[in-house]
DNA sequence: TGCGGAGAAATTGTATACCTGATGGGGCAT
DNA sequence: ATGCCCCATCAGGTATACAATTTCTCCGCA
């Protein structure tokens, strides 16, 4: 099967987004991004509603595209759909995992245990290991959806991590909550914990216990991340100024 | 905010798919339903896009559209979609619903309750009825994730709904499982009765109460539909021949 | 009679020109 | 000076022409 125009255009646009070249509200003109891309508007606009489509772009009929900016209320409900849907994977994959499997998730477990040592032992907090650490999470995580042996809820639930970051991903300062290591050595403690107990419960081959762990797990996940982002949010009101509206106060 | 075409194109076709005008497995070609619509072929193929991203039409590359034809295996999965997130929506509905909320879902049940009864007093099931009883059980569904006070989840459920109608709706005789009336009477009761407890259990406040019952509704109405589904499929492969193939074979 | 390939037909994908609606700025009236 | 209206400009939506690819068909050949 040939490749085609509009897939280029997709990926294209798509990886700039996840990069966060295009932050949130970030604006997409068909003619420029035709010429940026080196075809015609025709296959731009269908990847934009394919991008529409993914929940990563906005389009309003004659006003354009732009990046998708999520309200802290769409954000919340994004976390549930979440809470509902990984946990349901945690259940189904509690009975369907194959040895292959587990041994994904063990040895996830075992890298996300090893960084995260190197990281509680250090002083200073190294971008690369966190990175990889942040990886090693989604890893995970996939590792359990592709347990559950269902693509349509696999699909989804990974749709839904890409929103994810890309809303609150591209932050800087994303994960310098305000308590200082101390506090965030301790979450990593308690997301490795939270990880045991979920890989043990599909591992015993029990859905009910892992669906209660990854419950609990993503629910932790949730209450730190909508802090950080209504923090984020509060400290936006905080100067309200965007550099467009600076540039008017001359 | 003036209509396009795009959106003209968009409904028609959707509606004949979901009259079942357009069933599984039928092509969509662009010229063609340009020229039925009165539009040009690019707001068609912006349609069709839409609607695949809705998961009722599948486009390969170069191959054109058709409408969504659905295995056994990705029935299971919607179904277990559906399953996940309609009980977290009960489960956000008893926390969240208004007094609204209850007045709505008494009056589906109480009409619900009607019909059911007459149907059952009825020697033979008229057509009518039961349709309007399928319109209030959906009604009732509805009602439950309008409470549940999430957007995203409301939208996502109804498109599993929708996708459902369409590849288990529009066959003939869908509700005509073979067990005869005595059977589907007694389900008729069995589905009014998981209705109150959720109802129930919604109004009092009860979360967990309020999973726990929708999951065994729907775990219930999931089994009744997989059960008609692989029978239809089975069916179908006893008689393989369609319209088309039987004109062969003169 | 069955199979394979070349070419014709059909259909999708792409480019582009044109149309329509939205936005902003300048001029006019108050 | 201020506010409003009109029009110029621009970007998105639509139609259509063209290119590319797949499929159908028909003919020749084994």
């Amino acid at each position: 099967m040939k490749t085609v125009n509009s897939d280029v255009a997709y990926d294209y646009i798509r990886k700039r987004i996840l990069n966060g070249e295009y932050p949130p509200g970030h604006p997409l003109m068909t003619y420029e991004l035709s010429r940026a891309i080196g075809v015609s508007r025709t296959p731009v606009r269908d990847a934009l509603r394919q991008l529409e489509s993914d929940g990563l772009v906005s389009i309003r009929a004659r006003l354009g595209a732009s990046v998708k900016k999520m309200s802290l209320k769409e954000f919340r409900e994004m976390c549930g759909l979440r809470f509902a849907l990984e946990s349901y994977a945690a259940y189904l994959a509690a009975q369907e995992r194959t040895g292959e499997d587990l041994r994904e998730m063990a040895l996830t477990l075992e890298t996300m245990r090893r960084l995260s040592e190197r990281l509680i032992a250090a002083k200073k907090e190294d971008k690369p290991t966190l990175d990889q650490l942040r990886v090693e999470d989604v890893r995970f995580h996939i590792a359990i959806i592709t347990s559950a042996k269902s693509e349509l809820l696999k699909q989804e639930v990974l749709r839904l991590h890409i929103v994810n970051r890309v809303v609150s991903g591209p932050t800087p300062g994303q994960h310098n909550s305000p308590e200082g290591k101390a506090a965030r050595d301790a979450r990593r403690r308690e997301v490795i914990r939270s990880h045991e107990k979920i890989h043990e419960a599909i591992a015993r081959g029990n859905p009910v216990a892992a669906k209660d762990a990854m419950e609990r797990h993503i629910q932790d996940i949730i209450d730190t991340a909508i802090r950080d982002m209504s923090l984020a949010e509060h400290q936006a009101s905080a100067r309200p100024l965007t550099e467009e509206e600076l540039s008017y106060a001359t």
